[in-house]
DNA sequence: CTCCAACCTGGAGCGCGCTCCAGGTCAAGC
DNA sequence: GCTTGACCTGGAGCGCGCTCCAGGTTGGAG
């Protein structure tokens, strides 16, 4: 129920083996597991990181951040405070993300309607 | 009322000197006025292609897409059919977005809860 | 025991979207 | 006319986040 094969651990985390083997390698994922011939072998307290590196990887965190972020979780208890914050910050910069992304996505809508109140005949070349 | 200073494109656009330059290299912006000294002067128009291009970038539509449609606008009317499908296109998988966006703000913000749930004391390491 | 697919390492390479630079030109104000 | 800051060009460089490669090792199935 725990000890995942390097491919297996891919599979359910959803990203690629070079892209675990690199997030390993600058120091995101940390101390790994091996078999004695050195073959990675994943627990799932490293599924629960690679998880928590989605979320933050698809909400835009840079990875020099989430490898702070990391950093400060193997640092012990003294830093929640120093986590709370950095996750609250990156959380106010998604909402700011969601906010411009609505309003573009709301112009690009509009101009859709351009195209579909177009019955055939129109002047001027384009955006508006 | 039109024919703006490379400037005072790059103010009213929020696109950089730069980024100007190359959208016009590429062929994104086509045919910028000039000088006789060989000056950029933008117009209206441009503008309002830049306006739009903001709108597509800052939704993460690739550049090689905004050319391709920008080509087909230079085409002209009879490809309007195919600029609507690429517009509607895009605005799904823009909306893809949007819902991965909230499902992963939503974590987010379930993992902040936990740093706020903390009183003080929590055995085990990190995420969760 | 043999095979072969999955794994290992260090390091190079890539795709994107700019950004910067050197070395020169233009044009508005004094 | 001179100065000076905004502008021009072609091309190199960069930061990010992987991705790929060569050349070698491991380990489970048959």
């Amino acid at each position: 129920m725990s000890g995942y094969a390097p491919s297996e651990a891919a599979r359910r985390s959803g990203f690629s083996l070079d892209t675990l083997r690199y997030y390993e390698k600058i120091g995101l994922l940390a101390d790994v597991e091996r078999t004695t011939g050195g073959q990675r072998v994943f627990t799932d307290d490293d599924l629960g990181w690679l998880v928590l590196f989605r979320c933050l990887r698809d909400t835009g965190m840079p990875i020099a951040q989430m490898r702070r972020y990391a950093q400060l979780a193997r640092d012990g208890e003294h830093t929640t405070d120093e986590r709370h914050e950095l996750l609250c910050h990156h959380a106010a910069r998604v909402e700011e993300q969601m906010r411009l992304l609505q309003r573009q996505y709301d112009h690009l809508r509009e101009k859709i309607r351009f195209y579909e109140r177009l019955p055939g005949t129109t002047p001027g070349s384009e955006p508006d």
